[in-house]
DNA sequence: TAAAATCCTGACGACATGGTCAGTTTCCGT
DNA sequence: ACGGAAACTGACCATGTCGTCAGGATTTTA
């Protein structure tokens, strides 16, 4: 489910010859789903290759400073090569938005009316940093799109995230009138929670030096998590 | 008080002639402070426009992604003009980078043992918030050179920011052994406030489309301000 | 007013980078 | 084994951008 709504992937059979019929699906079978195309695992695992280099290097460099060069070497490809799987750099740092927004919008689903809010809450904020530890860069792309003013992803963040927090919001009021918690805006409250996170991957430079560490340790991110779900669940007035 | 070691400003005297004694100071007065410059102000009144054109720019494009003939126009000024008030994109860049941590340090000296929590934590995330609503671009800037690895201002981080955060956060423990407030880190609850409130500046895009709202109202600043203070401080145990 | 220092600018060069393309190699069904 | 589609690549081009420079304009000093 690409977010942008052009992925912007090259096809195969760019050849001069060919493109008979617009798609390289060989065959159907009669179940409904198309046979696997030929060579097609080689296609994903080049992607996939393509996408992580390409994220790497997008979240430290952002869109502009990121140079295909830099992405193939990473990659360890031929520059053309990018190329022949991503027809331009801006489809290929789209397909690496759309990745990274796949990630983005998972982890609410304990956020229900039914669920008590110490444990969703504090659940959630933990998914959320347990998602920072472990992909960081991910973490970067979507910051420089920000910083950016999210020309790609501005959609997106209108329709689905609205939409979603729009939700979430109603079962966190739901709580508050049940008296489970204070009455407080949810949304601001998830901005806090986002950045609060996400500062771990995104200002890491500055964590590890306050921090006087070379890098952040497991113990370390364990305790910055139990301290922020601490605050914020008492700070909400959550009751256990 | 620069913190990158150059600051890389173009000198005047550029021409082949001259150069006769490596600074333009006219002449010394009797009380030890030296005459004005000549032309003194055009130079601080050029700088200054440029600066704040630039500093525009780099938030929003990145050190990379910034153009000097965007500079320059944003600046009213043709591009060869600013490669005569700073000599590089570079240069350039530590000289917004410099102003823009110049703001970065203050608002901490409301945390003093003497002090009580609830007002100089309190004041000091309303002061953050304060300073992310006037000058967001200022913020922005300073998260693209955090997302770009800090390779300017690693230093600062490491010496003067550490230095700060290891006095303030004995303060905060201090208060906490005073029984004023929980028993916390105090480094992760600056990590906490600086996110929360630069959030409202370098995700500007996100917490519009969230809020349904085309830009932040001076209401919802006040509404964010007051619900970060009241979560964080109650988060912390602060007794009022 | 004259000279000097500073301020200002259009035009240009050197270089990095995104993207193309013709041609070759590899894979896979038959 | 063979034919064709897909995968791959070195070499190349067009463009955008940083930085320079010679020289003109303006302001201050003498």
């Amino acid at each position: 489910m690409p977010v942008t709504e052009f992925s912007g992937r090259a096809e195969p059979a760019r050849s001069a010859v060919a493109k008979t019929n617009g798609s390289a699906v060989a065959k159907t079978n009669g179940s409904g789903t198309t046979a696997p195309r030929r060579k097609e695992h080689i296609r994903h695992a080049a992607e996939a290759d393509i996408l992580l280099a390409a994220e790497g290097v997008f979240a430290r460099a952002g869109f502009s400073g990121a140079t295909m060069a830099e992405i193939a070497e990473a990659a360890g490809l031929p520059k053309a090569n990018l190329h022949y799987y991503f027809r331009t750099k801006a489809a290929l740092y789209r397909a690496v938005l759309d990745h990274t927004l796949s990630l983005w919008l998972a982890e609410t689903s304990g956020i229900r009316n039914d669920a008590h809010p110490a444990t969703a809450l504090g659940d959630y904020i933990r998914a959320k940093m347990r998602l920072t530890a472990t992909h960081p860069d991910a973490s970067r792309v979507f910051a420089n799109e920000m910083l950016n003013g999210a020309p790609q992803i501005g959609g997106y963040l209108r329709r689905e995230l609205k939409t979603l927090i729009d939700e979430k919001s109603l079962v966190i009021e739901h709580w508050a009138s049940r008296g489970l918690m204070d009455r407080i805006d949810a949304r601001h409250l998830f901005f806090t929670i986002w950045a609060s996170t996400q500062t771990y991957a995104d200002f890491q430079p500055q964590v590890c030096a306050v921090l006087g560490k070379a890098k952040l340790t497991r113990a370390e991110f364990e305790r910055a998590t139990e301290q922020l779900v601490h605050i914020v669940l008492k700070g909400c007035g959550v009751r256990e």
